[in-house]
DNA sequence: ATTTGTGATGTGTGATCACAAATCATAACG
DNA sequence: CGTTATGATTTGTGATCACACATCACAAAT
């Protein structure tokens, strides 16, 4: 009898998802420095979980360890356009399989996200996180966690200049209209369509990124 | 004058290598439970940059803790060839930009490594080696940092099953042909061309890999 | 006014210890 | 003989400590 529902959250787990949420929403910004024992002493731990947790965050990508120092990385302009570019590839291979894969369920969920974020006076994090929700959900229909996963890593790299786009756009019409059409070509799996219409959908957010990062000031 | 070619190497930055090392060569198979104090007594340290260590390769996707344990990540035929997929995916990405950048020292690098894999009586791990040496050095044209460790990690994770198949076959006349034909077509910047060739690379690869795999006992 | 040397401070790194939980071996029981 | 109970052992987790080095501030010299 194998009953698998025991919850063992370690410490390292909480504090890992912690930051990374931490990063990717914006609270701790690129080229930020990070101190163990501060991160430590606010969480009420010890250091040991930190490191552990910073050392994941480095293999993903999202702090990088100097010689005395934890830094929250940060990209160029030139990088993040490329990780677009690479999370285009990954997305349209998520698509290919999806196509294949996806049933009514699926089409209903994703409805029923694009149905929440149609509000026209909603929030920009609302919104956001209603976003990270239809992308993933998307993903999801390609049956490949491997896949899911790794898409999800390369997405967080660019969350956190996502993040300063989405803070100084207020319309999200266009966007909105990509993700329907998105939806209407998965329902009816036509594939072709749906690889133009993913590579549109991310060009356009890329540039809309990249415009946002060079109106903004840099980061210190 | 910045000359600081100083040398900072930790102890953990070692055994990340070292055990990273141990998993893509197959010294730790697959499946394998692995101590964290063994590894701590046998490389004369404390078990404290082993961890750190260790948490990396979890991100990496090559060890997975447990409850009490950690192991080697093992994967399902399925999910080797998921990874081959998104490989192929990544490394045509990485012959698009290659295509553009790839100059003389490139193409002279590419066929002295070919040269040296020419030799018939080459060993399994030697042949390996320059394996992925000719394929690294091939990413490497499209002159993304970025892409090229995301390339690292994922070709990483199916390396232990390609060990497992270099060691049981001996000829390596097909995949040599192959890699002729990739470097005439990246000479010659014939893209189309590269982008199919690279797929039946791949395919092949992948294909021979899990036949393979199924032939072979499954690991404990 | 700029540069350089020196000391103080902060920070990551690595070692050691205590503990709880998982694992395993052995024995008791059906 | 197979199954379960139980105690010993192993092992990951987290805390605490000592240390070396990076960083910064301030002052003295150019």
């Amino acid at each position: 009898m194998d009953s698998l529902p025991i919850r063992v959250s370690t410490v390292n787990d909480e504090v890992y998802e912690r930051l990374r949420q931490w990063i990717t929403t914006g609270t701790l910004l690129p080229g930020m420095k990070i101190s163990i024992r501060s991160i430590a002493d606010s969480f009420g731990v010890s250091t040991m979980p930190v490191r552990e947790a910073l050392r994941r965050l480095e293999s993903d990508g999202l702090v990088v360890f100097g010689r005395r120092s934890v830094t929250v990385t940060l990209l160029s302009t030139d990088q993040v356009q490329q990780v677009f570019q690479i999370r285009l590839r990954l997305e349209q291979l998520a698509a290919e399989w999806a196509i294949d894969q996806v049933d009514e369920d699926d089409i209903a969920d994703l409805e029923s996200i694009l149905a929440k974020m149609d509000r026209p006076d909603i929030g920009v994090d609302e919104w956001r996180h209603l976003n990270q929700d239809f992308h993933r959900r998307f993903y999801d229909c390609a049956r490949s966690p491997h896949l899911l996963e790794l898409i999800r890593n390369v997405w967080d790299k660019v969350e956190p200049y996502m993040a300063i786009y989405a803070s100084t756009v207020q319309d999200f019409a266009e966007a909105q209209r990509q993700h329907s059409e998105m939806l209407e070509l998965i329902r009816g799996r036509r594939l072709s369509a749906l690889l133009t219409a993913t590579a549109e959908h991310l060009d356009y957010t890329a540039r809309t990124v990249v415009a946002a990062l060079e109106g903004a000031a840099p980061p210190k």
